[in-house]
DNA sequence: CCTAATCTAGAATAATATTCTAGTTTTGGA
DNA sequence: TCCAAAACTAGAATATTATTCTAGATTAGG
């Protein structure tokens, strides 16, 4: 496979490029122009690495799930053996770090997505989307087959996790708070516990919901 | 005010033929002249009314928040003589009853408004959603004195009363789980409950009922 | 050192948003 | 009733921008 290095450095810069501009301008403001100025790339690199404006922001989107589910995906086998709780304060958690440290990245991906849905890639996205969600739910119902977790429709318990998290993210994304501290990392782990979590002293012996 | 009649009635045909065909085939592909067509309207018709393309998006995305404002505004003011649970069971009911009322427009403007804050109507929205949110707060602030709502952070509550059910309703629109249920409105009332209010046991002296 | 694959370039093209000019209809007041 | 101004509609002309196409440069392996 010849041609390979040249490629893949260019390949990147044009990710960080766009990155920049769609950031800058939004998606839809973006041109292919600005794109190829910014990454010193021709029109003619740009459509053979990635054939379309929303092939740009599909690459995107893709590799920074990827990275980010991984991150989620080790913390939890790590956190397995330890316990419910510190599962949940695994999966809030990574999500917050990873939005903290990749902020750029992480607007994109919350905030600009849109429509990538619709395009050719939807259904594959969709459907990798869907596998990942239900690795993390399996994890999930193990401490709930273990009593350390409530029951509840199993659709629920991500939602109930991410939920505020995401949205304190998105709030900050946008403005409207600031930044997340260590203080409300630790409040949306609670919450996030309080939601899904089963106290020690609710459990005698067989799971149940309590009140 | 000359011409008004003739002028509101093709406004809104055009608003619901864009809201139809962003919905078919999301906001970036939408062409005007797709518009146009299903609007039976024309070119200088549509940009007579909303400047640009975004200036629809932006008209349907204001619409919609203020009605769903509205709606949520007038449920607490009732409920804000019954208690704490019952604004929390408002504030969270009434996203959902929306959302599941007008599907179209939600999946608007939840999954597809991305750009809107960076046009020129960006600052205006921002500022118009945050004095609605801020009369959210104060109302939940009032439940905090009583000692109805646990303290915390005041930009945590929205996020923990709103976070689940909106991520619940993003994955209905996208397939992923299927439409929410009495069972599951109640669960994630319940969760939201959880996540900010306090028990009546909890609570040492001071009165208030409660459910 | 040759060949095929990969990659780069940028001009040419096509699609689409937006502007512009020319009307038509409605309204409120003289 | 009739007039002028404002609101509105229409669609051709223009401008912007994505995408395609052709030609050529570079690289890796045989």
């Amino acid at each position: 496979m010849p041609g390979q290095f040249r490629g893949q450095v260019r390949r990147r810069r044009i990710l960080e490029a766009a990155l920049e501009i769609f950031t800058e301008r939004g998606v839809a403001d973006a041109t292919i122009a600005a794109i190829c100025e910014r990454a010193g790339a021709s029109i003619g690199s740009v459509y053979h690495h990635f054939g379309n404006k929303e092939g740009i922001a599909a690459a995107l989107y893709e590799q920074g799930l990827e990275e980010h589910f991984d991150r989620m995906l080790s913390g939890l086998e790590g956190a397995g053996r330890t316990g419910a709780r510190e599962s949940v304060a695994v999966l809030v958690g990574t999500f917050m770090d990873w939005c903290l440290e990749n902020p750029e990245w992480a607007r994109f991906i919350l905030l600009m997505r849109s429509g990538l849905m619709h395009g050719p890639e939807g259904e594959r996205f969709a459907s990798v989307n869907r596998e990942r969600l239900d690795i993390l739910r399996g994890y999930l119902m193990r401490f709930v087959q273990g009593g350390e977790l409530r029951a509840l429709p199993e659709e629920l318990y991500l939602p109930l996790l991410h939920g505020p998290a995401q949205l304190y993210i998105r709030a900050w994304m946008a403005g409207r708070v600031p930044a997340p501290t260590p203080a409300h990392r630790a409040a949306l782990i609670d919450a996030a516990w309080r939601a899904v979590g089963v106290e020690d002293r609710e459990r005698g012996g067989s799971a149940s919901p309590r009140r």
